[in-house]
DNA sequence: ATGGCACAAATTGTTCAACAACAACACCCG
DNA sequence: CGGGTGTTGTTGTTGAACAATTTGTGCCAT
């Protein structure tokens, strides 16, 4: 279990990826401070640490706002993941501590699709990356990662169709596990490329729907 | 020109990296905030920025001090490293004016050697591998090799022999750089790969000679 | 109406002083 | 010599105040 840091940093941080915060909502330092118990210059270090993790854009004299990612930053969070994942899979040991977490993640993301829980199925399918990243021992590039993978929840929270998005990956991410188990890294990392991409275009599909009609 | 921001972050992270204040260095918020004109929250907000890009360490109710990078952290960043550099060269076309900012690069690191002006040659080489992965034109990689930069920097100003830890990389910057224009990205890819693990045996074994006697 | 222009209101940026919370250090006692 | 104890210095947090900046409003002239 990760212990719960109940630092003000990370309680604004998980209200904000639980949606608690449209993405673009203003976030006033003076009504927020109040109702979040805190003076108005222990939220503002808070803030600051949350615009350097891209959950909140900081914007000079106007303040902040829960970030709203647009289509660029879609498209550059899907390259980025594509630099990253697949390598760390490819480069992977099965023998790794991680794998045991890829497990789990498929099987959590099967339940929570059979009891048609959404929110709990994108959680799990995003541990699920998320252990594949873990593969790759480096703090410095899970940390990336975790940033990227929080700013991609604010997409998807913009789009309220979240059964399209998350559910086909259920049944990819099972068989992109028994891939990387049975062929090996560089053929799993071969089929999450062709997954990434798929999921790209579901994401942005989904994202111009809604900004166009 | 990249313009000046003379924001109180900035600032610090310059005199930082400048090895204004070594590695290791505990920062007072009492005293730099009266160096700096500013009052300690203004700092202290500032801190934060700087903890979250990995340039400065913050213990709860211990301060915050210069990083210090471990033999891990350098170990690290170079996975990291090998992680993004070649497959963003890989994947780069030679037409990006990215390749301009490339050749730059070399040439500033070339005429610094001549003028053995080693702090201008660090700052070249490094200006060269940003150049790299600005081929990939993702404004999240290119974040992370900023601060994995910085941080590396910080690794450099501990080793006082910067002659070897620069000086051999102005011929090989300019050797990968003829093998991707003439060669392509993958070859030039290969050859990057060979580079940073020599770079990082380079400069690990200064950091252990350094600590060992 | 419409396009600026000055003014007013609200918000952020920054400072200061104070105190609570905590860590490191020196000291004393057994 | 080891272990508690108090002292000291630092960080954590607050509240109030004011400066700087943006935003909204109403007015005027066109």
């Amino acid at each position: 279990m990760p212990e719960v840091d109940d630092t003000l940093t990370n309680v604004l941080r998980r209200r904000i990826i639980d949606g608690e915060f449209a993405p673009g909502t203003r976030l006033s330092e003076i009504s927020l401070a109040e109702k979040l118990g805190v003076s108005r210059n222990t939220l503002r270090e808070a803030f600051r640490v949350l615009s350097e993790q891209g959950l909140v854009e900081h914007v000079p004299n106007r303040g902040v706002s829960v970030a709203s990612p647009t289509v660029a930053d879609v498209v550059d969070i899907y390259r980025a993941r594509r630099y990253v994942e697949p390598a760390a899979l490819a480069a992977g040991s099965p023998l790794h501590p991680a794998v045991t977490a890829m497990r789990e993640a498929v099987e959590h993301g099967e339940t929570s699709l059979e009891a048609r829980d959404w929110r709990t199925l994108g959680t799990a399918n995003m541990a699920f990356h998320d252990a594949i990243v873990a593969l790759a021992d480096s703090p410095r590039l899970e940390r990336l990662f975790r940033d990227i993978a929080a700013e991609l929840r604010l997409a998807f929270l913009e789009i309220d169709n979240p059964e399209a998005l998350h559910a086909p990956f259920v049944t990819r991410n099972r068989a992109l596990l028994e891939t990387f188990l049975e062929q090996g890294g560089p053929a799993a990392a071969a089929e999450l490329q062709d997954y990434l991409v798929l999921s790209e275009r579901t994401v942005l599909g989904a994202f111009t729907r809604l900004r166009h009609g």
